[in-house]
DNA sequence: CGTACTCAGATACCGATAGTATCTGAAAAA
DNA sequence: TTTTTCAGATACTATCGGTATCTGAGTACG
């Protein structure tokens, strides 16, 4: 063990290396999608070869996956924070709508999530990890859904489920035409769910 | 003018050649989605060289803007003639639901058109030509929104737009996710349609 | 007719890129 | 100090979109 000199271990190395990559990966996924990012251009970025790619990762697939984690995880944190300020029905749809607003409007990530969602129907890897994500996804919103209604007293009139599948391709439809189009507009989104609620309630 | 021995003009070849590479090219598109889908490949299953690819299309994008036009076609006809059977509000949005089961269910078109959009970011050419076609769809689908509202006595009360937009990108998303998994419930297309007219309704 | 021209499609090539095989040098183990 | 290990570098292969060039059958024209 050496006690000075070299202060970092090999695997806290390689995992800078790691995080470094996804980081890199993430910024150049996200302006350039995903079949136009080359392996070779997010190594040299990050200060690296292409064969610390390979050699943190299985391949291409691989490292996006673990970019689309790293967004997942602040996508979920922000839809938290947003149902957690208010207290009111409409109150939590406004937060909801405004998250949307500004998570589907300007960074192009569901345009990443649906052209990597393309390589699936190759790759079985994709498509089981995929699903697994977009499952828990739903659930979560379910959750979010059961709790909203339970609080607003609208008893089990919604389907949970339903409504998170509804949500979740309205989220997904929205920034895919929102990429493309900027000109289209998120507000149905808050709408969409307002009449979901309202047409439970009658 | 030869009278008699060749009966075919140059013309006539190549557009019969045209014709044969788009329908190779939609089955592997469709099957195979669009990178991972050869131009080789598809000239050679359409019984041709490469250089007839070259010779009909620029380019692989527009090979397939012309095979999501053949699609687009199709899937018109489908809906207008969905709208077209029955009179009272019910039964056209259970005609229109029960086109968006198969539509979106077993082929994978969204999917294409979906990975396609994904080249826009990249290419000028696919972003002009499929906001156009977005919009061309979305308007059309607003048109009948207007048509099924107004004959079934809700005035003004739908915005159209809005309606289309929200129908279009529920689409989008629904197909994507049940492209990759076949367990999506497409029945809340319907839902979301008879829930967006019922809250204008009150 | 027969000669010259045209152009759809074939062939050959280039550059980029995902992936593989192999190498190297420093950290870890002995 | 010596040996082993392995993260990352280097070198190579295969595939694919696209371009340049060629060719021969169909076309216009004398």
């Amino acid at each position: 063990m050496a006690v000075t000199g070299t202060r970092v271990t090999r695997a806290e190395r390689q995992a800078q290396t790691r995080e470094r990559l996804i980081e890199v990966a993430r910024e150049m996924f996200l302006s350039d999608g995903y079949a136009a990012t080359s392996l070779d251009k997010v190594a040299v970025r990050a200060g690296f070869s292409k064969g610390a790619v390979y050699s943190n990762f299985a391949g291409k697939e691989q490292l996006c996956m673990a970019v689309l984690d790293s967004i997942h995880e602040e996508q979920i944190e922000g839809v938290v924070t947003a149902f957690s300020q208010d207290t009111d029905l409409d109150g939590r749809i406004e937060a909801f709508a405004a998250w949307a607003r500004e998570g589907l409007g300007q960074p192009r990530w569901t345009a990443l999530e649906v052209e990597f969602g393309a390589i699936a129907r190759q790759s079985p890897y994709v498509a089981t990890e995929l699903v697994k994500r977009h499952r828990e996804i739903r659930a979560a919103i379910a959750e979010l859904v059961r709790q909203v209604t339970a609080e607003a007293g609208l008893g089990d009139a919604v389907d949970a489920d339903q409504a998170a599948t509804t949500l979740l391709s309205l989220g997904i439809g929205l920034g895919t035409l929102r990429s493309l189009d900027s000109t289209i507009d998120v507000g149905v989104f808050a709408d969409t769910m307002r009449a979901l609620l309202k047409t439970a309630k009658a």
